[in-house]
DNA sequence: TTTAAAAATGTAAACGATTACATTTATAAT
DNA sequence: ATTATAAATGTAATCGTTTACATTTTTAAA
């Protein structure tokens, strides 16, 4: 059993004195070889270990069964869900996927569609990093007829199709539950506004406060990155702040568990001087003091959606280029953070 | 642009008049071809869109240049750095990199491995999940001479190549912290003591005491699994044990959170009551109220090492099996939630 | 100019599977 | 026993590279 050889099905054809293409037929169980010679040759496959040469198979199939899916962070909650949700559909039809991730990093984004295309996968899944600046980097998949789906941070330029939730809602919703709090002047903490996500948000955010009757104030509007130091400046802008914010809608419950830190450092009390309301759920939100009000969105949905119509899409069963968009349910959750009124 | 059928060799040999051997030669760049040949091949290459068959290659090579690695887990800072040492070393390298996860189940894990085996990778990374009983499915590895590295959580039978951190040396000295504090009862809340990092923990743990004179109860030992219900029924008991405990230490970040904000919400003052150290130096341990005193480790440089060591191997520069345990180093951080002393 | 050596290119056989088409063998109908 | 049909198996081309070995072309020395 040591170093042996590969075997291969020529291999096997001379073992049984029968030819390789009853070899290769009776592997994948075709019907059309006699049932007893299936099972002899199915007994000695599994008797030396024979493994199936995939590069042979891709080579003259032309075809990986392979999809491949780029995402700029591994390290959430939401991220791991949608990959939960895309592995389970694509592991039930068969395919198998090649995870990357772009660490937030247009270069590794680009890079990780040039290999992935290299490798040939037959369809592609992506969320865009936080520096992508455009979609360059797919149009080889797009030219060789490769479908490409796109979830969460996407480009609506309206010929992709992608996978995502109602961000705009969602802004709406957390500011308008600050505005009932009682809060009247709001901090928005959030990022590029060149990524869909954050912009929708922010569209949210000012559409709430005008239904409010609050004027919209751009010096309450902080744009930063994703980072811890990021969540510290934030804060302490915020401290500047004069006359001082009551609320804060941070996109990001990271940076959002962050700035709740040092402001409370700085002897701001939680909800009662400034209510917070974060973003996506993070594990993190349930473990920082207080809990932090956030806004929940189903990662393996949006992983199995995609999957789905990416798949279907492969077998000819649904045609992508029909459905653009596809919005999945969102959800604010309440949790201390950001209650001001019953926390009389 | 549109639909093109893919550009191959012959297309190009046919085009320039030359011959596939000397366009193959040309695209690596090999200098036994003329240099204004080279040049022309590139040249067309670029302009058609060319990219190379990598089924045809490794068929014809016998080689994937891939590595495939396998972690239980990748929603943690740990795991993300590790990966990153890994991409690093296997890029540079020219190694592609396959990114497989258990989600912490045998199963899964298994199925994992034999994919990857199935891909052919030349060489595999590997922590082990939390239920994964045997390294059966390890075998077929080893059997075709494919070199496999285990990281982190990993089975020392001796065979194997492993890099690891003293986890024995880190129990000691986060026990030997809170016994400074002045703890005398201080509870070990664990995991499967079958995984080497939870049974070597628990060594350092009843080492420390051993050495301070303090008996070992087994009655504060808690055994469960990482979940957050774990974290819950962990503090719960604690919370019941009379006496009571003065001190816990909890073999990961995010349990030791849970089981934090369960005690606080019972009254518990920590680090006054109870003081904690936490393991993994997980982004959560400095969000949460008190900081999280906690183990950290080089996840980045024991990806690094891993990769590293198997590249090297695969190159023939040096051979793995003389080299069996590779150990990183590893400190004690120290926080708010362990400093009874020092918060007089 | 001839010739030897070096440089450049070409030929053809792998690599291991799939499958259209051809052939053989078994089965059933006459 | 003969034939038609169905079932089972076989033959050989193909997928796109790589590379040992063979051949041609160029360069430089005699």
């Amino acid at each position: 059993m040591i170093k042996n050889k590969e075997v291969t099905i020529y291999d096997m054809a001379t073992a049984l004195n029968v030819s390789i293409a009853t070899v290769s037929r009776a592997l994948k169980n075709d019907p059309v070889v006699n049932k007893k010679t299936r099972k002899k040759i199915s007994e000695l496959a599994e008797e030396l270990g024979y493994r199936t040469n995939h590069f042979a198979r891709n080579l003259r199939n032309q075809s990986t069964k392979t999809i491949g899916i780029i995402v700029h962070e591994l390290n959430s909650n939401f991220i791991t869900s949608v990959l939960a949700g895309v592995e389970k559909i694509t592991a039930e039809a068969g395919y198998d996927l090649i995870i990357a991730h772009s660490s937030e990093s247009f270069t590794k984004e680009i890079a990780n569609a040039k290999n992935l295309f290299e490798k040939r996968v037959d369809g592609l899944i992506a969320s865009l990093s936080f520096d992508t600046e455009n979609l360059d980097h797919f149009q080889p998949f797009i030219n060789k007829g490769v479908p490409v789906m796109f979830f969460d941070r996407v480009e609506q330029d309206g010929n992709n199709t992608v996978v995502i939730i109602d961000n705009a809602k969602c802004g709406y919703q957390a500011t308008q539950h600050l505005i009932e709090q009682g809060c009247q002047r709001i901090a928005h903490v959030t990022s590029s506004l060149l990524r869909n996500v954050y912009a929708q948000r922010f569209k949210g955010y000012k559409d709430a406060l005008f239904d409010a009757g609050i004027p919209f104030d751009e010096r309450l509007v902080i744009v930063k990155d994703l980072s811890e130091k990021a969540g510290v400046a934030s804060a302490m802008q915020m401290l500047k702040m004069k006359p001082s914010p009551d609320a804060a809608f941070i996109t990001n419950d990271f940076v959002a568990a962050v700035c709740m830190r040092t402001l409370k450092e700085n002897g701001v009390k939680i909800p009662e001087e400034i209510a917070i309301v974060g973003f996506n759920n993070d594990a993190v939100s349930k473990l920082i003091e207080p809990a932090l009000t956030t806004i929940n969105y189903p990662g393996k949905d949006m992983g199995e959606i995609a999957a789905r119509n990416l798949i279907n899409h492969l077998k000819g069963i649904s045609d992508m280029n029909h459905t653009n968009t596809i919005i999945v349910r969102s959800e604010l959750i309440i949790r201390k953070s950001s209650l001001k009124k019953s926390s009389l």
